[in-house]
Order: C-alpha cells, then structure tokens, then sequence
DNA sequence: AAATTTTAATCCGATTTACCGATTATCATA
DNA sequence: TATGATAATCGGTAAATCGGATTAAAATTT
C-alpha cells in the first residue's frame, strides 16, 4: 500500500482549483505561497501523475488533475463532516446546515421553517441561500451548501434525493377575463399575449408550461418577469394571466389583486418540491428530520 | 474551520478497530505501539471526544467511537481509490478489482468472467472470493472488497447495484417421478420428503421458495445440502427432487444424473442477479463494464 | 503469594517534516 | 527598458512525528 496524500496537500489543491492562482489560494490556506507551491508538488510525486500543466507563468489543470479535484472535495468534506459530527457528540441535531432553496419557493416556507427548525431542534442553525437551481448544484457541489431544495424534475447530477410533496399549479386570470375560460381552463379563449410567465432561468416557467401542456405560443406575452410577486404585479396590471403555485397563493399573493385561480387544463399540473443531497454525505439523517420538517409546509405532502 | 484530522490517525484508529489490541494495531500499520497510542489521543482531543474507553487494561470503543469508525473507513478508502485513480494515470480499467460472489453463482461465471476480463482489460486484475452473502456485504463494508455478485432481492443496507440479469429455476425431478409432475409442475404430486434443498444461509434456498410459491413443507426433505453440486447427487441417488438454477443446468450440473429439468408453477420462477458496490465509491465506471461482462454470461441479460 | 506476562500510557531524545521569508526566473505589460 | 505579477527554489527554523525505554496496572502462571 502506498502512502496516501495529505488531507492538507489535497485541501491546497482545492483552493488552488477555486482560486486559480497560487497567491491567493495560499491565502485561503493561511500559508504563504511557497508553503502551497511545495504542497502541490509534493501531492503530484506523491500521486505520481501531473495534476497541472505549468507554462511558466500561469498553469492549467490537467483531465487528470480535474478529476482528483473531484475525488478530493468528497473526502475533504466527508472528513469535514466527520469532525462536525465527533464535536456535536454524536448529536446530529446540532450545528449548521446550509439549506439552498430556488426563488420560486423560497418566500413561501423560508418563514414557517426557520421557526419550526428553531423550535423543534433549537441547536441546529439552518443558513439559507436562495439562488436558481444551477447555482445551487455547483455550490452543492463545492460544499458550500449542504442540501437543496427544488423543483422536480429536474438532473440532480450525481446527488440523491428525497421528494417531499407536490405544488399544483393554477392558473390565475384577471377576473375581466375569468368567466370566459371554464375550468379546467380552456387556453383558445385567451386573448394573444395575455400570459405572462418568469424568465427562463426559473424552471417553474418549464414546469408549468409542460405540466399544463400549454402549446400555443403566441398567447405568450414576451415581456417575462424576474420574481413571482412582480409576476402577480404585471398579469393584474394587464388584465392577464400567469401560471402560479399553490402555495403562492396559499400566501397570499393575490390579496389585493383582481386574479382569480382557476384549475388549468393539462393531467397533473402541479410540480413536486424535492430536497436534494450529496450521495457521499454521511449527515443524511440530520438532513432526513430538515426533511420532514419542509414537507409538513407544502400543500400536498407525499414524503415516505 | 477547525483542523481536519490527518488521515494516518484515522488509519490507526482503523487498525485498532479491527486489530482491538494497540500492539497488533501497531504492527498492522507498521509504526510503534506508542505512536499508534499517541495518535488515537491525538485524535481524541482534536475530535474533542472520547473514542475509546479504557478500563485499565482493555479497551472498548465508544458508541459515537464505532460511528467515526464508520465514516473514518469510507475517508480512508475514498482516498486509496483517489491514489489508485492517480497511479493509473487515470486509466480506470488497470489495477486490482476484489470481487466477492456467492457460491450458487461463482462456480457458473468465474470461468468465464475471467477469461473475458483477462482478454477484454489485460490491465485489469480480477481477484475473487467466494463466500455467503452476509460475509461478502462484511467484507465490502470493510473496504476488503470492492464489488459483490449477490442474487436478489437483498437487503443491501448502504450500498448500491446493478440488476445485470435474471436467473430462472426449473424445478428437477428424478426421471422416475418427473412424468406424473406435469409442466408446470404439480407440487401435489410429488412424495413426501422428495424435495432437497439447501441449508438455509444460501438464499437460493430462500429465492426459490418464494419465487416457485412452495407452500407445503412436508414435501421438504429434512436433510440439506452445503452445495448445488452435492444437491444434485443427492436428489439423483434418492430418486428426488430439487430447485436448480438455469444458470447451473446451463453448465452441465446435470450431466450423468437422471435428473430432468421441469417448470415449475409460481408466477415469476427466478431471481434476479445484481452487483453490489459502495455508494461511497469513485470507481463507479470500472465496475459498470465488469457489471457488462457479467451481464453477458447470464441466462437472461437484463442490465439497462 | 510471588513471579511473569500482557497491555496501554508516558516520557524523552532523535529525526523528519512543514513552514516561512527571501530570492530567482519567467513572462506580460507599461 | 523598466515594472509588475507569478510560480519555483533555497535555506534556516519551528513543529510534528516517531521509536525505544520505562512505567503502571491487570491477568496469568508458577
């Protein structure tokens, strides 16, 4: 058996990889650059291989190197996770967890959560971060967040999940327009350009225009909104319509608006709401209590 | 961020966990006892828990002890597959693949899988071992292997699989009983005590009772067989009958016997053949082509 | 009961390693 | 040509790791 690395050395390398520059990623470290510069060496005679390609002034890693990167973050935080858990004693029910939640759910649970969360495990600090769902992944990835919490479907990488319960979609009209539509809705009787949906990068756009089967593009307004309050904002101003979740209006979110929700056509218009994990996490139970506690939040709970 | 432990600790503490004695611990790492003893304090203090509690002349682990153990083996292998990764340039198909199977299979694939491997992946150096499925899900957890072929359903606790394939039973009867059988076969029909099967730790026993939905025990006969090989001749000298996997017949388990190979009624008379690899694991892509050869020697290929 | 053996902790000196600051080499840019 | 930025190298120092000897306590043998 050969000697294995340095969790130290490997710790360098991930810097090196954030920071791609051996200055500040020894800054990072607290060690100064020659400290970082001989980890690094050290870790490639070690592991006997070229992790960066080095062209005399800036460097790139190589395949090889990338995917080590990839292997080490696993251990760093595993180890990292392991430390977190000998300190609590064992309680896994104490200390931080960084939660990510998309925008589109966020306002609606980030609430009632934090006071279930401080109330029923009053020793577990839950950080919040609220970003769309590709930052998420790659701040799940990095270790900077801890679980996530999505829309579903959706290609959650190499992470596992659990799905904790379903949002039906509605769709909500200006009353100017409601008694016209039926319900469930019947789409031919929108006016051209009277729906207005959030920019694409919020995947509740994709979900809710596929879970309804929503085909005709041209009663699309092509002006989208960036949140859905501002969404609610510009289908009442309008006199329009918007496709909302359940739990949006089960907060309000049409109190003083003249929207009105009406059932949308389309077999299972709703999302699932899933909290996403790394595969290699070993806090999975921690992670299962933050779990049950979100899922009590949604309008349909299916966690089993 | 608090310190990370170094990894040689974690080792140590590894080895004590296995060894339960300092001075073999000690041995097994190549090091003094008294390093080996500093290092467990070492960890101790920087883990701010106790791991161990000494009574004086013995040891015994803790409770939250064995959990840091557990996820201390998962630390320490992520980083020997890193290493190996490494070594191998990144070539995942060289270097040593452990691969534990059950004896109701090995002796129908061993042959034939390492002939394939040898000619498809000369690098690659398949090392088997042949043991029950609870010893072999032991071995795994241990990082003493590295991928199992087990039949199915299993409780495979933390682990992942492939389905690479189905393996059918037949029912096989003595010549001289086996016309009054039927196909399917009439259980009814058959003597008392006219039924062999083998001792309860293999699960092919299990599988095929279930699966054939044999439900009278007094067909059984009491007496049962460690192997399928010995099965088979105890059935053929008492004029008898046995659950043969497709897989066995296939390779002439049969040949000299005046056994006859029948269907045997139960809906779905199979089970299902799966490899079995730690969810912690980075050498996913290795297995999954040995998970592809396996799956070609199998009676019924089902890997997707 | 005494002697021996086994086991883990402790102490201490020697070695190794890790680290920093300073310097150098190389290239880009002003 | 001078300046700045970057990463590698070097040499000295501080820190850690390690092993051998010893100790302490208990089990085992005599």
């Amino acid at each position: 058996m050969g000697k294995l690395p340095s969790l130290k050395n490997l710790s360098y390398l991930l810097a090196l990889h954030q920071q791609q520059n051996f200055n500040r990623a020894a800054a990072a470290c607290n060690v100064s650059q020659s400290t970082l510069s001989s980890g690094i060496q050290n870790l490639e005679e070690q592991l006997g291989c070229q992790l960066i390609e080095r062209d005399h002034k800036s460097f790139l890693f190589t395949a090889i190197g990338e995917e080590i990167v990839e292997q080490a973050r696993n251990i760093i935080t595993s180890t990292e996770e392991l430390v977190h858990y000998a300190k609590g004693h064992g309680n896994i029910l104490e200390g931080p967890v960084r939660l990510g939640i998309i925008p589109t759910i966020a306002p609606f649970v980030v609430g009632a959560l934090s006071k279930r969360v401080q109330q029923n495990y009053p020793k577990l600090s839950l950080q919040l971060a609220e970003d769309t769902t590709n930052n998420l992944l790659n701040a799940l990835r990095d270790g900077d967040l801890d679980i996530l919490l999505l829309a579903l479907p959706m290609d959650i990488q190499g992470n596992q999940k659990w799905t904790l319960g379903r949002d039906p979609f509605k769709l909500v009209a200006h009353k100017s327009i409601a008694d016209k539509l039926g319900e469930p809705v019947d789409y031919d009787m929108l006016p051209d350009g009277s729906i207005f949906l959030l920019e694409k990068e919020h995947c509740l756009t994709g979900h809710a225009v596929s879970a309804c089967q929503l085909t005709d593009t041209v009663k699309v307004n092509p002006f989208t909104a960036t949140s859905l309050h501002s969404l609610v904002q510009m289908a009442d101003a309008r006199g329009g319509a918007t496709f909302m979740s359940q739990m949006a209006i089960d907060h309000g979110i049409l109190d003083n608006t003249d929207l009105i929700p009406l059932k949308p056509s389309g077999q299972e218009a709703s999302r699932d709401i899933g909290l996403v994990y790394r595969a290699t996490t070993s806090r999975r139970q921690t992670f299962r209590k933050i779990a049950e506690e979100i899922a009590t939040l949604l309008p349909i709970n299916t966690l089993s």
